[in-house]
Formats: structure tokens, C-alpha cells, sequence
DNA sequence: GCTCCTTAGATAGTTTTACTCTCCAATATT
DNA sequence: AATATTGGAGAGTAAAACTATCTAAGGAGC
């Protein structure tokens, strides 16, 4: 297909596929020409992809970029995983060191769940990050809550793992980059719906 | 306290400061003449939750603004979080309307969940169009995974509110915003960590 | 062959967000 | 009185994510 249908079929407009092109966020297309190529099935999908990246999971073009890159160079769920976490860090802007209690804390929970983690996990990073930012909010968590949102994790984590290993590697190291990533909002709203229900729950 | 004061203890540049009082995410201090005013320790508070939330949580500073008239607004945990998730929406940029069909798989696990929400509720919203996100992207969740989700995030919010509500209702009402929206981090790492060491054991 | 239309590729312009800078007159401080 | 700081207002800036324009080269239809 050409441009323009691959422009109708994605919903996006042409000048912004040729800026994705252009950032490489979308690998080009068959060129037939100096000035003609031809777009695959391929295209759509990864346009798609891009704007649920963005859109869904609410991730800034670079790391859209960064993401893609690495699910094109992994070999398995294990690897495109970790490489779209390495890319991440955090949602937000952090970008500060986190203090040395809090790594310490976050080491004594991964010890008391039994979890390893390479050294400077940016995932660990955050986490620790994130406790600082409680206790300077004087809203410190303790280690039940965590131990809580451990627990509450490690069912949902083996059932995502698992349930997506069926397939074969290739197809299965982009279903894991949206199974961790596009998944994320269903899970934070099904917390926040939970949240109200309880809270009107005790209100009455 | 002065503005060059409220700068230090904040750790924010006097001119950000001035931006956040024009732009309504501060209220003012008392002025003690026309070029003076006083701010005190809940200046610095609500600063440290403004960067609180657009550091940690990722929102924008105007949702920023409407989740503080929320908190200001509010009488009880209850109103704080509802209006904090009526502002929110979704993470990302998606405004299109949800399909039927999804909607309609939301109504059916709140059912299942004996879970009660008003009409038109945001999070509601979210949910039914993260899953056509996740139908266009040809992977499909299923019922299973939202009932594992719910299963999940049950005991989560249960402690989460109840461990809020010790304190009495006005201060109670900023922790529920911190609770829900500044903790997300910290579940969303976790989950990424327990889902490598899934990964790593099903992999040897 | 000729005309018209679309396209690749490059460059420049726009919009939004979140600051950051500059002024000015009015105070405080010394 | 001299100097420094502040509140308030407006303009300027940087990054992100598009959006528009231009040019020359094909290709499609006649």
C-alpha cells in the first residue's frame, strides 16, 4: 500500500507518519523510486502501536523510540521486558539519586519476596524514589504496604508472564511491551473504582 | 515566612513560585503591604505536593490545579478521590468515546464485582477504552484478567482507605489523594519487578 | 508524449506546556 | 538616604509533537 492508505488505515494523517519516519519511530517503507515506496500490514500495526504507547500508556515520543528499539533487538519475553523497563524509569521527571534508606528498603522487599534484580534496576530505582517523595510529603508507607502490593502483584504478574508465552518469541516480545505497558491503565482505574467502592462502603 | 524563604524550603526557583501563584496552584500569602506578603508551612506543603504530583504521580499542572480545588473543595475521603478521578480521565491524551461493546464488558465486572458507580464515572471510561486499545492492537484481554485485576486490587483499596481514616476527615482528605494518586508508582514498579522474576524463573 | 496528481525528502512554522526573565514601583533593611 | 527585595504584570524561552510548504521526481490517464 501506499501512503495514503496507510494514512487511512492507521487514522493518522499523512505529515505525521512522515515525522514518525523521520524520528524512527517507523521503519520506511519498500522504496519503488526516488519518490514512491510501499507500506506493509507491518506499518499499521506498529503505527498503532505508537499511538496506544502514547495515548494509552501516556509515553513521550522518545521513549516510544527507545521502546521500539528494543523490542526489535530482544530475543524473548525476559528481554524486551527488561529493556522497555530500563528505558522507562519513571512516568514522571525524576531524575534525582534516591536516598540511601530508601534503596535499603526497597533491597530488604525484594529480599523478603524472594526477588532478585540486577544492580540499579531503574524499576528499584523508582520505587525508592517514590518513597522519598512520600516521606517528604510527611505521608511515609510502611513495609506492609508494600509487602501488601507484593503480594497483590505476584499473582497478576505469573498470570500476564505465563499467559503470553503461548505464542512463538518474535510476536510474543511485542505482546509483552503491551501486556506491561498498555495493561497499566486497566489496572490503575480498576484500583481507583475499587478505591471508591470501599470508601463508600465505610462512608454509610 | 517570605517568599525568598518559602524558594529554600521548597527547593523551588522564586520565579517558579510566582508562576504557580498566577496560575491559582498556590494560594496567596498574607499581604502585609503592597509589595510584602507572609507565606507559612502550608505553602510549603502544597508546593511539595504540587512537584509530588507532577514528578511522581505525571500529571499535568492543570490537572494539577483541579485535583487541589478538589482537595480544597472536598468533606470527606470520599469527595477527595471522587473529584480527584473526575478530573483525571486518563493518563495519556484519549477523549474519544469507548465502544459499546466495551462499556459494556465494564457494566458486567462491576457487576460480577458488586462493584457501584455512578454513571458516565471516568475511570469507568478509561477502562472500557483501554480495552479497545487493546482489541486494536489485536491482544484482546479477557474477562479472566479483569476478574484476576479486581481480585487483586480488592484488599489493596481496602487498606489503603481504612489506613487513611484514623485521622480526622480535613487532613484525611489531602492523604487520599496522596494514597491513590502518588502511590501509583510504587504498584506499578512493583508489578514491573515481580513480572521480570516470573519472566526469569519460567526462562532457566 | 503530455498533462495532472501524488509522493519522498527537507525545511520551516505552529501550538501547548512549563517555566524563566525583565521591569517597575513600593517597601524594608541598613 | 542608599540599597536590596518583593509583588505584580507582561514578554521571552525551551522542549515536545505535530503541521505546512516546497521541490523535484515519478506514475497514471489520455
Amino acid at each position: 500500500m501506499w501512503m495514503a492508505e496507510l494514512a487511512t488505515r492507521s487514522g493518522l494523517s499523512v505529515p505525521t507518519i512522515k515525522y514518525y519516519l523521520r524520528e524512527g519511530l517507523l521503519p520506511s517503507g519498500t522504496a519503488t523510486g526516488a519518490t514512491r515506496a510501499t507500506y506493509d500490514e507491518e506499518h499499521v500495526r506498529r503505527l498503532r502501536l505508537i499511538r496506544a504507547l502514547t495515548d494509552v500508556a501516556g509515553l513521550r515520543l522518545e521513549t516510544v523510540r527507545q521502546v521500539l528499539e528494543g523490542i526489535d533487538g530482544a530475543g524473548s519475553w525476559h528481554d524486551a521486558v527488561g529493556s522497555a523497563h530500563t528505558r522507562l524509569g519513571s512516568p514522571g521527571t525524576q531524575t534525582a539519586p534516591p536516598s540511601a534508606a530508601s534503596v535499603a528498603r526497597v533491597d530488604a522487599l525484594l529480599e523478603r519476596q524472594g526477588w532478585e534484580l540486577g544492580e540499579d534496576h531503574p524499576q528499584a530505582a523508582v520505587l525508592a524514589r517514590t518513597l522519598d517523595a512520600l516521606d517528604e510529603l510527611e505521608h511515609p508507607v510502611g513495609d506492609e504496604l508494600l509487602d501488601l502490593y507484593a503480594a497483590a502483584m505476584r499473582p497478576v504478574a505469573e498470570h500476564e508472564v505465563s499467559s503470553i508465552r503461548v505464542g512463538e518469541v518474535e510476536a510474543s516480545v511485542e505482546a509483552a511491551v503491551i501486556g506491561t505497558l498498555v495493561q497499566e491503565p486497566l489496572l490503575l482505574a480498576i484500583r481507583r473504582i475499587a478505591q471508591e467502592n470501599v470508601s463508600r462502603t465505610l462512608e454509610s
